[in-house]
DNA sequence: CCCAAACATAACGTTAACGTAATGTTTATT
DNA sequence: AATAAACATTACGTTAACGTTATGTTTGGG
């Protein structure tokens, strides 16, 4: 594990551009790149991990701006009881939120489905004759 | 019911704003409203119902382009079968990436579980000394 | 040491979904 | 008829999340 990975492999095993992780920095979403002095910048396995995980929030609709209230929980511990405290009320915040989601997404679920049966009681009455 | 219901009105009952209403209407999301001439538009009922389908819509995180893939079929049948099974056809991969969304969030509504009860497990051993 | 491939930086471009003036016209009320 | 409130139209502005040149620098293999 030589840990060095560059920003084109990085990207390339994240299923991102260089751009995106580019992007992704200068945001602090994700930790620099280590470079020495003026060369290129080197990330390391855990860049990686971090930035599938960041995709997949995404998928989920979150935004940049939300994944990085999260992000660090799977990576590290805030300390302290101050900010754990904090996180935790971030986190039933979001719980919360999912739970609504999730109930309006099986809302459409089920119409979506009403209309399909509409549709296939249809079509199949068109069909035999 | 007067039927005729000014932008005004229709927006606040709908919970948009009239940009929006027009801007709905320029790209042919919802019908155009009636003018006599030069004059004002008026909308319906229906304007203010189809609206909230929208937003509805909206929430669950579809584009205003995948809206107009689907919204029809909440206020008018798609005539022939050859219409119908075309829609059938969105109807059943919307289907398909609601389940696949549905999934995604409770798996991220499970991690989010796991992360607030091991926190509240770590403040319940420094609350009693 | 040389050179192509990969990288860095800066800056302008892009899409969606409206927001926000600015200005002129209708409509309803007095 | 006057006037204020609501409406219409045009056009420029905004945010997020990058894409896309353009140009110059680094790096690794021969």
């Amino acid at each position: 594990m030589e840990d060095r990975i560059r920003i084109g492999d990085v990207s390339k095993r994240a299923g991102v551009t260089p751009r995106t992780v580019r992007y992704y920095e200068s945001i602090g979403l994700i930790p620099p790149g280590e470079r020495e002095g003026q060369g290129q910048h080197y990330y390391t396995e855990e860049t990686v991990v971090r930035l599938r995980k960041i995709t997949q929030l995404k998928k989920l609709g979150l935004s940049l701006d939300e994944i990085s209230e999260v992000i660090d929980l799977y990576f590290t511990d805030p300390s302290g009881v101050q900010a754990k405290t904090k996180v935790l009320a971030i986190l039933r915040r979001y719980l919360k939120e999912t739970d609504e989601k999730i109930d309006a997404f099986q809302q459409f679920r089920s119409e979506l489905q009403a209309h399909i049966m509409r549709f296939e009681q249809w079509l199949k009455g068109k069909g035999h004759h």
